[in-house]
RNA sequence: GCCGAUAUAGCUCAGUUUGGUAGAGCGGCUGAUUCGUAAUCAGUAGGUCACCGGUUCAAGUCCGGUUAUCGGCUCCA
């Protein structure tokens, strides 16, 4: 018998016989409390079963249930116990693609000639639950490829023999399979050691989806679920879906009366009503304001343009396919605009430029038409008109790096402002396909990373996932749940000034040409906004929010007073709003707080005879009477702290 | 665009299985009530049942198509 030496990391070794399993070797490392928690092991960096044999010296580590890597495991079990049911119960019918672990869940991909639909969850997860009561181990074995494709054909499985065959070219000559029961399925594991782990899970929702993420490839039938060790985090994950359908800002937005979106009209085009209109010309005018005292100018320009101005940019031929088609003007192509590039050169190109006025910086809340295709649009988020926050700067190579640090920062000052602290930034880097020098690359790409550096900016890099036309910082930011949205970017820029012979001229008195910088802080005010309604769940900061108090009052005796404060409160400046219907106070009280309002003024003959009003906030909470100046200034002072 | 589901009053939904020309609650309007921190009572007006076509003596209901929406895939601000 060989020994081997095992041992957890920091820990001192044990020398024991090779050969022991995954599960012992931790046994004689751990103590039963630590191991009990064990559903797999990290042997030597590798994710193994806890089954697994040990023949060489081995640094083994516990994956435990509750990291985040063992709710993988289990999850991804979990779809392989779905696809066992599903074949159990409709056997021949069924293929089986795909089925790996999620955020929050997994998935397994079906070929099935009908879909199936939610109807079919209940005998599933009746099935999924004998499963796991049979506590069938999950064994592993490894097969040479031939004996795998061999026997996947033999099963009629022809996606598991694809798969295999992408394997066995990429120089592959042996696959593992997993089984549980009589169900075998190519995998490389881990997994939970038996059925019995799986303690709670639910089957959510079907959708089609192609194979491979391919649209000409066929489609197939998907069932999403989830699952977790505990009930109780079931539960908890089930609320917060609950939670997200609440806050769901189609809903939201039709409760709060902020925007619609009509058949009449057009799908993917917003109408923003008066609510919806007052909020987003809030976050406009403190957008600009920001701008402005960042050196910002700002431009307007025209929806439609030449179709020989998208020629020129090169949009007809690399995003023609988003472009709405051309309308005749006089005999000559026009085209509505995707995006607001060009129009901010042509302001450029007006005049000549000197090194000296450099950096310029222009904003402008653009709205760009965007073709989306149909089963794409969604709410708020995606549209096929929609208004960027966008702007450009022109700058000299030598100042790039402190124009990106300047841009990240008035970034992030502008994200904190509406409440979003968290995000993952991302550095992209130069694509196969590129136009500009290598050099410019370089140094772009150089100056994008010392300022997120300077800035003290963490960040991944996605490799060659940049714009053919140059690098790109990208921020997704965190709202209240805990979801990612990408919203900021920022792009250099080596193609268009190149296509519009940009110039400037320079110290040394020749023209040369300037590097341009795309940015989009928002990304777009239709998408932002949909986020913010959902971050906050309707209930905006009172700087933003379109009715920041309403006035109650208890009995008619009150009306003159109220409207009087009414008329002397929006002098002051506040957004108030009156309901002076003859209805019971709790009444009008429920309304104002289903429409989120952040202050109540409630006015009865106390009130009225002091010149006050009694203050209800929308948390419940109630402040002392006060007088109309007192309101007037609690409210300038918490819309200044929430713009600072 | 693709797969699946859905479409009934301003809103939320019942009625569709078993065809016999529409119903509730909220909201609106009218009246009564004058009320102190999340829904006062009564009366009343709202619908070519998304649209087009077919089957039938008869279609909200069955069949086909179109459009839009929803869950995904793909794409993306």
């Amino acid at each position: 018998m060989t020994e081997i030496s095992i041992s957890v990391p920091g820990e001192e070794a044990k020398t024991v016989e090779a050969g022991i399993s995954a599960q012992e070797a931790l046994k004689e490392l751990l103590s039963k409390k630590q191991r009990k928690q064990a559903i797999a092991a990290l042997c030597n960096g590798e994710r193994t079963d806890l089954s697994a044999p040990l023949q060489t010296d081995t640094v083994i580590e516990p994956i435990l249930a509750s990291s985040d890597e063992g709710m993988h495991i289990l999850r991804h079990s979990s779809a392989h116990i779905m696809a066992q049911a599903v074949k159990e119960l409709f056997g021949q019918d069924v293929k089986v693609a795909i089925g790996p672990a999620i955020e929050d869940g997994y998935y397994y991909d079906f070929d099935r000639d009908t879909a199936f639909t939610p109807d079919d969850f209940a005998a599933i997860e009746e099935r999924m639950a004998e499963i796991v009561k049979a506590r069938l181990p999950f064994e592993r074995r490894t097969l040479p490829m031939t004996e795998a494709i061999t026997f996947f054909s033999e099963q009629g499985e022809e996606y598991k023999v694809e798969l295999l065959k992408d394997l066995e070219q990429k120089g592959e000559n042996s696959v593992s399979l997993y089984q549980q029961g009589d169900f075998i399925d190519l995998c490389r594991g881990p997994h939970i050691p038996d059925t019995s782990w799986l303690k709670s899970f639910k089957l959510l929702r079907v959708a089609g989806s192609y194979w491979r993420g391919d649209e000409h490839k066929p489609m197939l039938t998907r069932i999403y679920g989830t699952a977790f060790f505990d009930k109780k985090d079931l539960k908890k994950y089930l609320n917060r879906l609950e939670e997200a359908k609440k806050r769901d800002h189609r809903k939201l937005g039709k409760q709060l009366g902020l925007f619609t979106i009509q058949d009449e009209v057009g799908p993917g085009l917003i109408l923003w009503q008066p609510r919806g209109s007052l909020l987003r010309k809030l976050i406009e005018d403190y957008w600009k304001d920001a701008h402005y005292k960042h050196g910002y100018d700002l431009l307007y320009t025209p929806h439609i343009a030449r179709q020989d101005l998208w020629k020129t940019s090169g949009h007809l031929d690399f995003y023609g396919e988003n472009m709405y088609s051309a309308m005749e003007i006089d005999e000559v192509a026009y085209q509505l605009k995707p995006m607001n590039c060009p129009f901010h050169i042509g302001v450029y190109n007006a005049t000549k430029h000197s090194y000296r006025e450099f950096p310029v910086r222009w904003c402008e809340l653009g709205t760009v038409y965007r073709y989306e295709r149909t089963g794409a649009l969604h709410g708020l988020m995606r549209v096929r008109g929609f208004t960027q926050d966008d702007a450009h700067i022109f700058c000299r190579p030598d100042q790039l790096e402190e124009e990106i640090f300047n841009i990240i920062d008035l970034n992030l000052q502008v994200l904190k402002t509406f409440g979003f602290a968290e995000y993952d930034v991302y550095l992209s880097t130069r694509p196969e396909k590129y136009v500009g020098s290598d050099e410019h690359w370089e140094l772009s790409t150089k100056a994008l990373q010392q300022a997120m550096d300077k800035k003290g900016l963490a960040y991944a890099v996605d490799p060659g996932e940049g714009v053919f036309y140059g690098p790109k910082i990208d921020i997704k930011i965190k709202d209240q749940l805990g979801r990612s949205w990408q919203c900021s970017t920022i792009q250099v820029d080596f193609n268009l000034p190149e296509r519009f012979g940009m110039t400037y001229t320079g110290q040394d008195g020749a023209e040369h040409q300037p590097i341009m910088i795309h940015r989009a802080l928002m990304g777009s005010l239709e998408r932002f906004i949909g986020v913010l309604i959902e971050h906050y769940a309707g209930a905006f900061p009172l700087w933003m929010a379109p009715e920041q108090a309403r006035i109650l009052n208890i009995t008619d005796t009150q009306v003159d007073y109220c409207v009087q404060v009414h008329a002397e409160l929006r002098k002051a400046g506040v957004r108030v709003e009156q309901d002076l219907r003859n209805e019971k106070l709790n009444y009008k009280i429920r309304e104002a707080q289903m429409m989120k309002t952040p202050y109540m003024l409630i006015i009865g003959d106390r009130e009225m005879e002091e010149g006050t009003v009694t203050v209800r906030k929308r948390n419940g909470e109630n402040l002392p009477p006060m007088t109309l100046q007192e309101f007037a200034d609690l409210v300038s002072q918490e819309c200044e702290q929430g713009t600072a």
